[in-house]
RNA sequence: GGGAGCUUAGCUCAGCUGGUUCAGAGCAUCUGCCUUACAAGCAGAGGGUCACAGGUUCGAACCCUGUAGCUCCCACCA
């Protein structure tokens, strides 16, 4: 016999599979005529690396597209990856800042050049990654948001919603992020609780000598202010309607409006108004057409329309002006202040609301198929709560604000004449011929194309179907097309998820995928967000060495039902692990036996028994592990499984058929048990594929490529034989009681025993034989009555007898029994109780009725023998 | 401010149509074992006012009402 070590070492087996999956193309998918079944990839960002977040979203979409594939399904995982465009961008810019290069120094051209360079350098490691953890991507379609042909998509998309009328140029309130100096989408504002200052300041009113006083957290706002605004039925303030007051330190003249959007119990009921820099104040703006001063450079300095303080960072303003408004008798007190501050989610820097012109997207007829498809679960959301704010986000959505100022990324094909009249178009030229159209003869160097990019979202909505050439092959979309489940995070459900979907009935008018699962986020054992800062996130690459894949992955989905936070421990992956050497002992045991086999022996009725319960409990839990995989219950079918693995074929189904120390093993129990380990690492194979693989090589000889694992074929469910799984529970609680009185009495297990049976039910006598194996047992002997000194113990209604061995404590004997009896009493009068209620009675239905009155019958019986064995102690 | 969800063993969570299998699982803990696949193991054991208070029902962890606490999402109170 091959010496095969007890401990299993993943390192030695990963690497070599996964070779030899990708040598064989086992993960490679071409249209046929089989089912298909598509995954396409969450893409992360190109210059990302693996997370724990990934680690958990991709084990669960490589575990559903190897089940897939096992089912005989043409199953495609597509991988990629996203250009991330602000993400990828500040990252670059920060690296050139460490290098002393100014972003602004640099041309457009240049500094693409470097991005690039970024790209291509740290491009594709995560890719690389998610390799050692087991992910069967079909990698010869890796895509990249900004490939040529996807490039073009993006572009043509933008083109095709402009021409419908659906991509408007306008000047709106956006977000805008001065350290990036961008416009952002309202979904890349983070709104956070911050602890700042109310100032109530004090705007002298013109011709008077009476002042009003305004509460305000952003004093420096005042420079842009061109209103007061106070609420019409506000008595306090009705004498102010029309007149004119001065705001301080720039003494500008503005008037007083009414509008009853103001509150009049916060602050003193009195607003000022900024309407270039806040989006309230812009509205009231429109309405009583109020001036617009633009206070405020990109940068979040101070522009020249501030008039003061020109230059100076908003922050250094906010606390010089207040220094100065106290100074000058301005300043009327500060409180304490709790407010929303917006951040940006990329930069951290707090956003400034702003008057710009930029590109949109109305939402408005877009979203209507999104939302009542998945209302209507023709697109299930998996936990289904999520339905509930994506119709909420969906009733109100806003229009994309889809450009931004940045140049890595998808740049807008509109182009601009000298009189500021734009063409939307692919290229030049064809910008050239539109303005032709409209009589402008615009010369080819008086054009310039828009120096913006799109939103990196405005690319990765269409992923599921640009990633199939959607927008100009057919066949390879139309087969692929709509994709089958969809693996995220809730955080990008409006960002990607529900973009996607409009993207999918826009453009291909069908949803595009049909199940979005929604896993939790990673969180460390004290509940907190992983992040780099806190430094608590572990590294799955090192877990991977420690753990091995499969282990990491079992310990990832062993607690994480859809939509749950899963609380990281690493304990979880030790879990994985030894769960990994058991299935490798069980695997070292069967194969032990390869050299023991003997064709003399005639199969034992223990193993026969034990093959025929085993073959029906593997199809019994096979039953909900479909089911549960259907509901996308993962942790639970991962559960059966490690309970049918572990308990069943381990602790019962082995050693059942085990043979003595010393013995052969028939052929038939051989044989039989490797198809059952067959299929047991058939559905092991998805959450484990390394470990399975591996053994499905050891205990046959397989063919090279197409004898992989991967594409052996999923159990379909057989025979269940409900009354032998019955039959086995009795069997296993008597090998209990056995077990029991061996180690209650210190009775070795090398010590055989007679066991004394007086039964009244039929058993199926095969189990005797296994009774008797697994019990080491003299023989089993049927009486018909009690027989004396001996232990006991009851399964329903049947007794089992071992007589006393030598040192006994009859006392302690006793005790148990009377315990036992007090217990059953109890039941008994309880159970009476119930039956005696005349509404019970009448009103449940027979079934239940039935099954309380056997309980009775059973009580009462149990009391009769116990009182009996408690009498012959004495 | 609006919406959604959660509260079951020390921890993480199941409990799907109110009733058989309803109080469960895994881990952890405790006890005893280096038994001839596995100490990354084996054999056992303990552990609960199902957040709280009412209600509906013959019957409630489950349905209803209220209370408390926690979480998430959305939203422009300066």
């Amino acid at each position: 016999m091959i010496e095969i070590p007890s401990k299993y070492d993943p390192a030695t087996t990963e690497d070599k599979w996964y070779a030899y999956w990708m040598q064989h193309k086992l993960f490679k998918s071409v249209p046929d005529n089989r089912e298909p079944f598509t995954i396409v990839i969450p893409p992360p960002n190109v210059t990302g690396v693996l997370h724990m977040g990934h680690m958990l979203n991709n084990t669960i979409q490589d575990l559903l597209v190897r089940r897939a594939r096992m089912q005989g399904k043409n199953a495609l995982w597509v991988p990629g990856t996203d250009h991330a465009s602000i993400a990828t961008e500040a990252k670059v810019v920060q690296k050139l800042r460490a290098e002393g290069i100014k972003k602004s120094d640099l041309s457009r051209e240049a500094f693409l050049e470097h991005a690039w360079e970024w790209t291509n350098k740290h491009g594709g490691i995560i890719l690389e990654q998610l390799k050692k953890l087991g992910a069967s991507c079909d990698w010869d379609r890796t895509r990249f948001t900004m490939d040529e042909k996807y490039y073009e998509s993006v572009i043509d998309s933008f083109i095709d919603l402009f021409q419908k009328g659906k991509i408007y140029r306008g000047e709106r309130m956006i977000n805008w992020d001065p350290a990036a100096q961008t416009a952002l989408s309202d979904e890349e504002v983070i709104h956070k609780d911050v602890a700042s200052k109310l100032y109530f300041v004090k705007y002298k009113i013109k011709d008077s000598d009476e002042f009003v006083i305004i509460a305000t957290t952003r004093p420096e706002t005042i420079l842009g202010d061109t209103a007061i605004c106070v609420n019409p039925k506000d008595d306090r303030y009705k004498h102010l309607h029309g007149k004119t007051v001065i705001v301080p330190l720039v003494n500008r003249e503005v008037p007083v409006i009414a509008d009853d959007y103001v509150e009049m119990e916060f602050g003193t009921g009195c607003l000022k108004v900024t309407p270039a820099h806040d989006m309230n104040d812009f509205m009231l703006g429109e309405k009583h057409k109020l001036k617009v001063i633009n206070m405020m450079n990109d940068n979040g300095t101070i522009s020249e329309a501030g008039e003061l303080y020109i230059g100076m960072d908003r922050f250094d303003v906010r606390k010089k002006i207040v220094e100065d408004l106290s100074a000058a008798g301005h300043l009327s007190k500060t409180e304490e202040h709790l407010n929303k501050v917006g951040f940006s989610e990329r930069s951290d820097a707090v956003v400034e609301p702003r008057l710009s012109l930029q590109w949109f997207v109305d939402m408005k007829d877009l979203s209507k198929p999104a939302l009542e498809h998945v209302m209507n679960d023709d697109i299930r959301f998996f936990p289904p709560k999520f339905k509930n704010s994506y119709r909420n986000w969906m009733e109100n959505i806003k229009d994309w604000c889809i450009s931004r100022q940045l140049w890595w990324g998808h740049r807008i094909p509109a182009w601009y004449g000298p009189d500021g009249a734009f063409a939307v178009a692919k290229t030049k030229e064809e910008a050239i011929a539109i303005f032709k159209k409209d009589n402008k003869g615009f010369r080819d160097e008086q054009i310039v194309q828009d120096p913006d990019v799109l939103d990196t979202w405005f690319s990765s909505w269409l992923w599921p179907i640009s990633v199939f050439d959607g927008f100009y092959t057919k066949e390879e979309v139309d087969y692929y097309y709509p994709t089958n489940d969809l693996v995220t995070a809730p955080e990008i459900m409006f960002f990607w998820v529900a973009r996607m979907i409009v993207a999918g009935y826009e453009y291909r008018n069908e949803l595009p995928f049909r199940n979005v699962y929604y896993t939790g986020i990673v969180r460390d054992k004290q509940g907190r967000k992983m992040s780099k800062s806190l430094g608590n996130s572990p590294d799955p690459i090192e877990l991977m060495k420690i753990y091995g894949a499969d282990g990491v992955r079992v310990g990832m989905l062993l607690s994480s039902p859809a939509g749950n936070d899963l609380l990281f421990d690493e304990s979880l992956c030790e879990q994985g692990r030894n769960f990994a050497n058991k299935i490798w002992n069980a695997f070292r045991l069967v194969k032990s036996w390869e050299e023991k086999i003997d064709t003399s022996i005639a199969q034992p009725d223990s193993s026969k028994i034990a093959i025929e319960w085993m073959n029906s409990k593997f199809n019994s839990v096979l039953t909900d592990l479909n089911d549960d995989y259907d509901k996308f219950r993962i942790s639970e079918a991962l559960m059966s499984t490690y309970k049918l693995v572990w308990d069943d074929f381990c602790a019962w189904y082995l050693e059942m058929v085990k043979p003595p120390f010393g013995s052969g093993i028939d052929k038939t129990t051989y044989e039989e048990t490797v198809k059952i380990f067959e299929n047991i690492l058939k559905v092991l194979h998805p959450f484990m594929p390394f470990i399975s693989e591996e053994i499905w090589h050891f205990v046959r000889e397989r063919e090279a490529g197409t004898g992989s694992i991967c594409i052996a074929t999923w159990p379909s469910v057989a025979k269940i034989d409900q009354q032998i799984l019955n039959q086995f529970n009795d069997f296993s609680e008597i090998v209990i009681g056995v077990r029991n009185i061996r180690k209650e009495n210190n009775i070795p297990n090398k010590e055989k025993l007679l066991l004394q049976v007086k039964r009244t039910t039929n058993t199926d006598t095969l189990f005797d034989a296994a009774i008797s194996h697994l019990c080491n047992l003299n023989s089993i002997e049927f009486v018909s009555e009690k027989p004396a000194n001996s232990f006991s113990f009851m399964i329903k209604s049947d007794e089992f007898f071992i007589p006393f061995t030598a040192n006994v404590d009859v006392a302690a004997e006793k005790s148990k029994l009377e315990e036992e009896l007090k217990y059953t009493e109890g039941f008994l009068k309880a159970v009476e109780g119930k039956l005696s209620n005349e509404r019970f009675v009448n009103n449940a239905p027979v079934q239940v009725l039935d099954v309380e009155r056997k309980k009775l019958a059973d009580a009462v019986s149990k009391i009769k023998i116990l009182e009996e064995k408690l009498s012959s102690l004495n």
